[in-house]
DNA sequence: GCAATTGTGTGCAAAAGTGAACATTCTCGG
DNA sequence: CCGAGAATGTTCACTTTTGCACACAATTGC
């Protein structure tokens, strides 16, 4: 349900990566190629990874088989922080959008890392306020919002919307499929609800991109 | 949507109430009534708030008026930790669902405990991670469940499965209201499905007592 | 270039969920 | 002990959402 995040350290002057280059234990740089699995849903969870580059999809299957899209990560985002809480097993899958290079981090050497550094930990903390916040709102999303608001909502987010006003592209590639499982519904109401916004001029779109309007704001905002 | 967390502090030694006190700027005990709102969405967000002793709901409402439950905290649970990643003012309500007695943390002074005490960062991070693992469960389940199996889920969450394996009775007072806001649905859709689990034996109740019967798990787990 | 995937646009019947109304039944303060 | 207000049980017409099916693109990989 997360849509890509804003990539990370704004203003801190702090750079993760170099601090990160300096963890000598348990620390390991993985060259991810397109459409490779991270990690499985039921793996044992006994690291952390960090976004180097690259962006990286975070899926959960249901017991009867439907799959639902939990967030969407860019570089500077960390995912797999169950580890850190615990939890033995993976409860999601972690799978590699484009290529990627991501950081390993064992959990032992995660959490020394978090002791020797405040920056660092200040860093992870905020990271996970951020999340925090975000899960929240797409909870909240869930609750009070039609498939369709809630598309139109998804769609402003992935553009990136209030970057610098402009109406951006949205990810070149992304299909109504993804879109589904990201929103919580099924293929054809998102088909059904793509076309509708394009005939009320809100969006368009042809072949590969997509053009959100800031007018689409008005079906989120709407009531 | 969230269920009352365990009351925290599990094996750590380390007691962040007594640590908490030591801080002397910013620290303010309230002792706040049954029924009395300690934030409400909208003010400004300027403190974190700790729970020394009784439950908290946490809730938002929606433009057109409707309402939902994020959470019900207990005692050893933080709230309002938006403030910390510079969300200006309060996304949503807190109100005392019991007589609480409360610790309110300026801003600032928190984060100059968070650097100044290891073992409280640890505990404070433990906490965030605890928190978006539950968020994160309660989107999967909206996201794949009906709302009869989410009703299901939510009691069971509620009685503390798991504590001791035996059934246990609910929370004395929760209003099917409260029940359908946590849910996601309407009061009636909720009145309706614990009749139908009360006729199949998976609870039982009258007056104020709610038993939950670990049977009600094959609502939950079907399929 | 062609076959095999993968994505899209639609229509439709069945299922789930909503909102509001109204009858009970609790409960608690006076 | 009693009545007002709150909480609960039930029904029902209406909307939304699902789950499929099927016809076509568009892409991808030999």
């Amino acid at each position: 349900m997360l849509p890509p995040t804003k990539s990370a350290n704004k203003k801190r002057d702090f750079d993760p990566r170099k601090f990160l280059a300096t963890i000598g234990e348990g620390r390991k740089v993985l060259a991810t190629p397109k459409k490779q699995t991270i990690y499985t849903q039921g793996d044992a969870a006994d690291a952390v990874f960090y976004i180097q580059e690259g962006k990286v999809r975070l899926t959960v299957v249901s017991k009867i088989g439907k799959e639902a899209t939990l967030g969407i990560l860019n570089g500077g985002d960390f995912f797999g922080e169950g580890a850190l809480a615990g939890q033995p097993l993976r409860m999601g899958s972690a799978t590699a959008m484009t290529d990627c290079e991501l950081l390993r981090i064992d959990k032992k050497a995660m959490i020394e890392a978090l002791h020797r550094e405040h920056t660092f930990s200040d860093l992870f903390v905020a990271y996970l306020l951020t999340r925090n916040i975000r899960y929240e709102e797409d909870l909240v999303d869930q609750l009070f919002n039609s498939s369709e608001k809630r598309l139109a909502r998804l769609l402003l987010l992935l553009a990136r919307f209030g970057k610098e006003g402009v109406p951006e592209t949205v990810i070149p590639k992304i299909s109504q499929e993804t879109l589904a499982e990201m929103v919580g519904t099924t293929r054809s109401r998102v088909s059904f609800f793509m076309n509708r916004f394009r005939k009320l001029g809100f969006l368009d779109y042809d072949g590969d991109g997509l053009q959100v309007h800031s007018s689409l704001l008005n079906i989120v905002l709407h009531d």
